[in-house]
DNA sequence: GGCAACTATGTCGCATGCCGACATAACACA
DNA sequence: TGTGTTATGTCGGCATGCGACATAGTTGCC
């Protein structure tokens, strides 16, 4: 690998930082929200899923999480009444989630604002990345 | 705020899911050189900070954390040779870090390597970001 | 100079959330 | 039907950041 200059630490470390500031809106988004970071992700990986639906499994997958902690993540929203949890018709092993009309409507502000503020952390973004060379 | 596609779900979840893939890889590289997640980050901010030193203080800023966390992650880091401590010369409260050598080390190959993973998923990146509208 | 308010860092106990180990039900296939 | 595998769920443990508090050093104002 080739050596690295200073500028080469300094737009890592710079695009950790906005990455942080990131999370950090995120966060603080989420939890005005109600929810928490993880929530909010689950909600979103959710929704997104084909036909606004995932099973457990794909959504630890789409977490990077174990399948049984995302059954715990799942067991808390559906505590809060964010998802709902159906038994599979096929396999019967495997549970469908989907959002609850609360939580879709919680994910469709925090979705928007979230957009709004990555098009402000945008131009940074993208001149961090052309500058990793 | 105007309302939200499809399409505007599935950018904002694979931007999601960009940045926890990343994360992984991240922590699972961090993690098979002797450090956590935290321990890197903090290694790469005082790194690029000037001179290739920050305060604690400092620290607890890019970290987004609160001193007193910042306090006890540096602590962790001085018991494994991450970093060393050196009281300030002109505000004695101030705390001046600095990597060690074998930090140092340890930053440099990360940094090696982060940056060839970013590389990798900055395509990916770079059209999720263009498709925020 | 000396005291009060403030700042920088550090200590301690707690809450949160993930994981490993284990459990259970359902499926697959011989 | 028996055995191994898969999908999900339960439980205890662990790491890390935070709030509350503590301490040393600094600043300003009289």
């Amino acid at each position: 690998m080739p050596k690295l200059q200073e500028t080469d630490y300094a737009t890592l470390a710079g695009f950790r930082y906005e990455l942080r500031k990131f999370s950090r809106y995120s966060e603080r988004a989420a939890g005005e929200a109600g929810l928490t970071p993880r929530q909010h992700q689950a909600l979103l990986a959710i929704r997104a899923g084909p036909g606004g639906a995932l099973h457990v499994g794909q959504l630890a997958e789409r977490l990077f999480l174990r399948p049984h902690s995302a059954s715990e993540l799942v067991q808390r929203m559906v505590e809060q009444d964010l998802v709902t949890r159906e038994p599979g018709t096929e396999d019967k092993r495997q549970v469908t989630l989907t959002l609850s009309d609360h939580g879709e409507k919680v994910l469709e502000y925090l979705s928007q604002s979230h957009r709004a503020e990555l098009r402000r952390l945008r131009p940074m973004l993208q001149e961090l990345l052309a500058g990793l060379g």
